[in-house]
DNA sequence: AATATAGCTTGCAAAATGCAAGCTATTATA
DNA sequence: TATAATAGCTTGCATTTTGCAAGCTATATT
């Protein structure tokens, strides 16, 4: 695939930024479960491989929807960071999240978080972006 | 990557179903254009190949997003259909619209929608299950 | 100075993708 | 009734992407 957008069709330009099994899964990490290390992306529990994390966050960057800095407490590393582009990517997520929960037999979603979604969906999707500055 | 989801993650089901660069725009076309027959989705925009297409369509009926039935206008054709478990998709794919209009500089979507979307995210999201049966 | 760690890069095999051609079961046409 | 056209694939093969393993470099720790 090129790198410019094989149509103006905005569902084909966000599948051209994060339409493969990996991206949205570093985005996940990053947005949701407080990730920052590139060896916490590594250890991520489906396994994703270094040349391909590599070239996941190189090309992340790319887009505009993480930063990558120096880590100020630990010289040797590098913190990566969400931007609002990528923040701005949490409503869709919810929704996605809404949809497995519905979907998946054996989701892996805690029982109060599939309480608090029968409960109350647009809540649910509103609190993560809570906790995650820039959003709206 | 295997049948069985990599992990018990939403966000890793919903990508083990449709994490790539074809299915969603299939679906898309399916929800959003109206369109039916295999002939349709081949001459997409987006020029997928017959043989990619056809192991979608597979993938899709398979994982219970599609129905593939003959159909009794023209019995050489089949129709294909959305399951309310496609439908269920649309609100994720109007926030991936949303967030694709908000950042994709060269999007093709139209004045008068943007302009909906800008006055009124939810009720534009909402009017896309317009017309869409089986859907809430 | 020697070792460890973090973040890659490289080599190579396996799998997925894409292009072109062909095949089969229906129609539609002569 | 034979002939051609169309729809929906399948197949072969080259290219690209992925995934595993190993190695490499720059810092930091001992």
């Amino acid at each position: 695939m090129s790198i410019d957008n094989r149509s103006h069709c905005p569902i084909a330009f966000a599948l051209d930024l994060f339409g493969d099994k990996w991206s949205l899964l570093i985005l996940r990490d990053l947005l949701f479960k407080g990730k920052k290390h590139y060896q916490e992306f590594l250890a991520a529990e489906e396994a994703i491989s270094t040349n391909i994390l590599a070239n996941r966050l190189s090309q992340l960057e790319d887009y505009g929807l993480i930063l990558k800095d120096k880590d100020p407490q630990n010289k040797k590393q590098y913190i990566y960071t969400p931007t609002p582009k990528a923040k701005d990517l949490i409503p869709m997520l919810g929704e996605m999240i809404v949809w497995s929960n519905k979907y998946d037999p054996e989701t892996g979603i805690p029982p109060k978080i599939r309480k608090a979604i029968k409960k109350d969906k647009k809540a649910f999707i509103k609190s993560l972006s809570q906790g995650v500055k820039d959003v709206e």
